[in-house]
RNA sequence: GCUCCUGUAGCCCAAUCGGCAGAGGCAGACGGCUUAAACCCGUCACAGUGUGGGUUCGAUUCCCACCAGGAGCACCA
């Protein structure tokens, strides 16, 4: 045995073995073998400790692109790297396969949506087996799936019996584009977030979920996120449900013919500025203008109602445009000064927040003041500005003026004080009282389009809404394809008219079906607890499973969802968890939002001819060398520029470790306690950091880490012993389970090379010998008024005193000091002494 | 306009508790291998950390102001 460990080896190697080996060649080598063994299915049988590694479901348009690339190569290395510590490793994948490009292919190509939607899923599945993505194949799904959206619609039936699903009438974002409504998350600055078409507001009937009832709670559980999702995420959030402290005020109204009604409540977060109110503002489009218009003031209000509805999103949201808007004729009494103030209606005050309403008080409100100056309405300050203040509306702190009533006096009071002693005042006059208010609004769910999932609401013309019964589940779509899908403004499930007539479930008489598809948002917002146990089928998950793997440890996916889909499934969570059928109360444990994938500074796109193609990178560098790149790029949340990146220069180095194995002509079982003790330590060392920068998600670094691996153990082969090393042996076999997490192809190679049997990817981490990572000896710098004047081999566990003697009697440091008294010695053992003179 | 993040070598990025500014890579120069080139191997150079101040024995790191770039929000009463 110990006659094979010497020289023969490597001569022979040389002459017949080539310098590198054929990438391509090794991903149809391993595939199969891999499939054979099937390494990444999830065990769930107790025998390890359990982790959940999720990664946002791929929308199926086309093949994977450049993005998907890099979460992909990231996600990987976390659940592989999970895996080599010893979890059981949940790392599922399914598709987010109902949705609009489908349904516009469809029409395109005069087909059903289903037809590219699979097609585009199997070109999908095929090149994320090709990228050697980890995944436990046998939990795939599809929202599109009977199988998936009866479920669903199951949760939507639970929602809505809880009075968390409902329909309303109310003015809707409508995309004229995609001719269907819209939630709020889904208008970025006026334009629909899909197609970018400007959107306009319609007076619609629709679904919805009262997300607004959980705005509390979504924000209160952020606690338990904190510093585990990125803090950017939570703060969009946190602006998105835009929680208010504030107070309602009722102002007392009469109609236009002198006669009491109901009194107008109006919200406001400075209730302290009640005295100041000279007129209110309601939201032209609300019921409320309708009903308060007088005869004399109607033609002109209902012009201004027109005008203002033609008015795009975007218009309205221009800041700067004049304050519009137009008298009502009828008047309210400001409760704490009994004066009769006029109450207008105005584009600025927007119908679905607070109550509709508010009151102006154009002396400490910037926009209220700009109304003021426009009609010539009276300002009055309730707030006294500083001496300097030069500006108009005053919305700062500062003592109260002109707020004295026979009741009570803010007069000389603070703001803050101020507001709580008018809000005490309010509750006992029952005239209001304090309350909270927030941004957020119910979430739209209902859409005028095909490919989604059917809501499953009859509506009978005796029983009204009823819910279709669970074991009548799933309510499947019918079958239209091509031209039946144009967009016509109204559902195109409308013109099945096979479908919608059916039968009350209550009262057996005539029915007819809801004709609206659910946002797709409503699918993903639950796939990954059904990941947990796919094929159940009481009902959408098996809670006792799903509890044993949630939450997920990880979640990797765009920043572009944080008020969308993440809001959305967090929503989703605490429902569940409510209706106890979960225990958590937040989806995923931690968030990693990887950066964009630009090239040459910008976005890639077709007008800017940028783009850069995943596939024909693989089919140049191979699966290794891409991933590698994406790994090596940088922090993972930082965009890459791939004009920055050298995917050549990672084949490259994948080619220089592969070559290491291919060099260590030790045997499998030498002795390695015998190898090269400096080689030893920086292996030793590598594995310990690398395993504390894959905790912290410190990719890049960790990639790098491998690289000064792989150069140490060439050095060692260079300088002496070759491959018969059993150090080099030990390094080579390090390597290839470290590599094995970003490029399992090569990882793969050279594990065979070393003599090993497949797989690398479930040998355990390498164990670390502790006595290793102790350095022979340290580096000491010694410095003199901060600046380096000597350097000092040190035993690592040097002590204080012995260093500073060491130190005060270096000749360098001593004709820095120069003669001049020591005032003081600053040591830190081993590495540094500080004389200060 | 408001909020947040980021500025380190020609470029991408390291420096974990305030302690030697450089780990890794790209591009580059030189040398070796080669008939030659490519590949491969080796060696080398390049910044004082956006700017100005402060705290400290010591600041890339902490604090303040400013500049630049990026992202988000933007009539929410």
């Amino acid at each position: 045995m110990s006659t094979a460990k010497t020289s023969e080896p490597t001569e022979v190697a040389e002459h017949t073995e080539p310098a590198t080996y054929d990438v391509h060649a090794a991903q149809e080598k391993w595939r199969p073998v891999w499939e054979a063994l099937d390494p990444f299915r999830a065990l769930d049988d107790g025998s390890k400790p359990r982790r959940y590694a999720l990664t946002m479901f791929p929308y199926p348009s086309g093949d994977l692109h450049m993005g998907h690339g890099e979460v992909l190569a990231l996600h990987d290395v976390l659940a592989r790297y999970w895996r080599l510590r010893g979890y059981d490793v949940l790392n599922p994948i399914g598709w987010d396969s109902f949705g609009l490009p489908a349904e516009n292919a469809a029409i395109r190509r005069d087909e059903h949506p289903a037809v590219y939607t699979y097609a585009n899923i199997e070109v999908q599945a095929e090149s994320l087996r090709r990228y050697a993505v980890s995944f436990d194949w046998s939990r795939r799904l599809h929202t599109s799936d009977p199988d998936y959206y009866r479920w669903t619609q199951w949760l939507f039936l639970r929602f809505r019996e809880k009075g968390l699903a409902y329909r309303k009438g109310s003015y809707v974002n409508w995309c004229p584009n995609d001719q269907t409504v819209l939630a709020n998350e889904q208008v970025v600055g006026g334009v629909c977030d899909r197609c970018g078409a400007v959107v306009i507001k319609r007076e619609l009937t629709q679904w919805y979920f009262r997300i607004t009832s959980y705005a509390q709670r979504l924000l209160d559980d952020m606690s338990l996120l904190e510093g585990c999702w990125p803090e950017r995420v939570l703060a969009m959030q946190r602006n998105w449900i835009g929680r208010s402290e504030g107070a309602f005020a009722d102002f007392a109204v009469e109609d236009p013919d002198g006669r009491p009604r109901e009194p107008l409540r109006v919200f406001t977060t400075r209730p302290d500025t009640l005295f100041g109110a000279t007129f209110m503002v309601v939201a032209p489009e609300s019921a409320l203008a309708a009903e308060l218009v007088s005869d004399e003031q109607r033609a002109a209000y209902e012009a201004y109602l027109i005008d203002t509805q033609r008015a795009t999103e975007i218009e309205r949201l221009a800041t700067d445009r004049p304050k519009t808007g137009v008298f009502l004729g009828a008047y309210a009494t400001n409760p704490t000064t009994g004066q009769r103030v006029p109450i207008w209606a105005a584009d600025y005050v927007l119908a679905d927040y607070g109550t509709g309403a508010i009151m102006a008080v154009p002396g400490q409100d910037q926009r209220d003041w700009d109304f003021a100056v426009a009609h010539d309405l009276p300002i009055v300050r309730t707030v006294q500005p500083p001496d300097e203040f030069d500006g108009e509306a005053y919305a700062g702190d500062g003592v109260a003026i002109n707020s004295t009533n026979d009741e009570i006096s803010l007069d000389g009071l603070g703001v803050d004080e101020a507001k709580a002693r008018i809000a005490e005042w309010l509750e006992t006059a029952a005239l209001g009282e304090r309350t909270v208010n927030y941004r957020l609004r119910d979430w739209l769910l209902s859409r005028q389009r095909y490919w989604g999932c059917p809501i499953p609401i009859v509506h009978c013309t005796d029983c009204g809404e009823v819910a279709v019964p669970d074991d009548q589940l799933p309510v499947e779509l019918p079958y239209l394809s091509g031209t039946d899908l144009i967009p016509k403004g109204t559902s195109p499930l409308a013109a099945a008219t096979d479908w919608v007539q059916t039968s009350c479930p209550r009262c057996g008489g005539d029915a007819q079906r809801d004709t609206d598809t659910m946002d797709t948002f409503v699918d993903s917002s639950w796939y990954f607890l059904r990941y947990c146990s796919p094929g159940y089928d009481r009902g959408p998950y098996d809670p006792e499973v799903v509890n044993r793997w949630m939450p997920a440890a990880n979640y990797f996916g765009g920043a572009e969802h944080a008020v969308l889909h993440l809001l959305y499934f967090r929503f989703f969570t605490k429902v569940l968890h409510d209706l106890g059928m979960l225990d958590g109360l937040e989806p995923t444990e931690s968030l990693i939002n990887q950066g964009q994938v630009i090239n040459l500074g910008r976005a890639m796109s077709k007008s800017l001819g940028n783009g850069v193609d995943l596939r024909e990178q693989i089919d140049t560098y191979g699966v290794d060398a891409v991933r590698l790149t994406m790994v090596f790029a940088g922090p993972p949340e930082d965009d890459v520029d791939w004009a920055d990146l050298s995917p050549s220069g990672s084949l490259r180095f994948l080619q220089r470790a592969w070559r290491l194995a291919r060099d260590v002509t030790a045997p499998v079982d030498a002795d390695v306690a015998t190898g090269d003790v400096g080689l030893r330590r920086v292996t030793h060392r590598t594995v310990h950091e690398v395993g504390q920068l894959l905790e912290s998600r410190r990719f890049n670094v960790a990639v790098a880490r491998i690289m000064e691996l792989v150069n140490a153990a060439r050095k060692t082969i260079d300088a002496g012993p070759g491959g018969s090393d059993a150090a080099v042996r030990e390094s080579a076999e390090v390597v290839a389970q470290l590599l094995s997490l970003v490029a399992p192809y090569t990882a793969e190679e050279m594990w065979a090379a070393l003599g090993h049997q497949p797989t690398v990817a479930t040998t355990s981490w390498p164990e670390v010998d502790e006595a290793l990572l102790v350095a022979e000896s340290v580096t000491c710098v010694v410095q003199v008024q901060g600046k380096v004047r000597a350097r000092l081999d040190v035993p690592p566990d040097v002590d204080t005193a012995t260093l500073e003697q060491l130190a005060l009697a270096d000749e360098h440091a001593q004709r820095a000091i120069d003669g001049r008294p020591v005032l003081r010695v600053i040591v830190r053992a081993p590495s540094l002494v500080n004389v200060v003179v």
